[in-house]
DNA sequence: AAATATTAATTCGCACACAAATTAATAATG
DNA sequence: CATTATTAATTTGTGTGCGAATTAATATTT
């Protein structure tokens, strides 16, 4: 049996198993998305992507999602074989790669329910506004936390304006 | 170019876009640790969590780091091929395994920096006491929030007490 | 005691997720 | 124009992570 053996954890600890928590509940989310509608997190999270502009290339789409170029091409390539997704050269720069919703994707997007539990959002929804915000705003703020050391070369960026290098 | 199209996002879907990026940055670092001393996250966290009782069940530890004890089995065997984990089956319950730290286990895991970035650490260290607890007790609240859908067959249970089934 | 159920761990198959290396194409430079 | 550099996407290799199926051992029931 393990026991805590009374070692009291530091705060940043506790921050990181509450963190572990939600995200195995997000990943056991996913799978559960899987069975039932046959789509991924990850999956609808690309294809959510692509419908927001139709032959977006795929560093477009890692960039708005927050994933690598190599992670989306790994997901497009089983959209595809399931035909839900179409790739097409573009023409005048033969490096870009246009990536198109087909209408079977856009009939299983439309179909998909929402992405976290819907018993989630709507208890997140039901809070007061306030409460959102805190919400929402520390989340942010441990991103910008975190996220400004992994450039490790740029100690010149504001907290307040990590995010989105270009979009 | 993807824009974001002027739709405005809800704030849930803006928490999943910051919990998106807290997760992207942990598993980066995971990846840094790796480089540099060979060990990622999860090696580490597990191997903590042998610390904390030598000769401990791989379902204890599964327990005890909220992984399944699949995902277990498959980060022990990467560390005992390494020499840095020793697997004893039990010779009363012989379905039971004793896992343990070898020499060089205990070597590495001292050896080892944190499971977060440092930098993010002292950041976090640095704030206000208040402000520590506030980040702490959101995330905690999240994952009450979200666990609490996974087990979807269990409307009455309350959000404050909704963590450790029973370490 | 024999049949059945439960438990512990592993194996298998799948889906991320990344860095590094590679390929192909375009852009920039001499 | 030819060489070099940059960019876009993919391939390769490694490490998570899980559920379902499997194996082996112990408990329970009949």
């Amino acid at each position: 049996m393990i026991s805590d053996s009374g070692g009291k954890m530091e705060k940043h600890d506790e921050l990181l198993v509450a963190l572990r928590k939600v995200i195995r509940a997000i990943d056991l989310h996913s799978k559960q998305l899987e069975r039932q509608v046959g789509l991924t997190g990850p999956q609808l999270l690309v294809m959510r992507a692509i419908t927001r502009f139709n032959g977006a290339m795929v560093k477009e789409i890692a960039d708005h999602t927050n994933l690598s170029p190599a992670t989306i091409t790994s997901i497009l390539d089983r959209l595809q074989s399931r035909e839900l997704v179409l790739r097409q050269r573009c023409t005048e720069d033969k490096r870009k790669v246009g990536v198109y919703l087909t209408d079977a994707g856009i009939k299983a997007l439309q179909a998909a329910p929402q992405m976290l539990q819907e018993h989630f959002i709507r208890r997140f929804d039901d809070l007061k506004d306030w409460e959102q915000s805190l919400l929402v705003s520390s989340m942010q703020r441990l991103a910008a936390m975190m996220n400004a050391e992994q450039l490790d070369a740029s100690p010149l960026l504001e907290i307040g304006q990590v995010d989105k290098p270009k979009l």
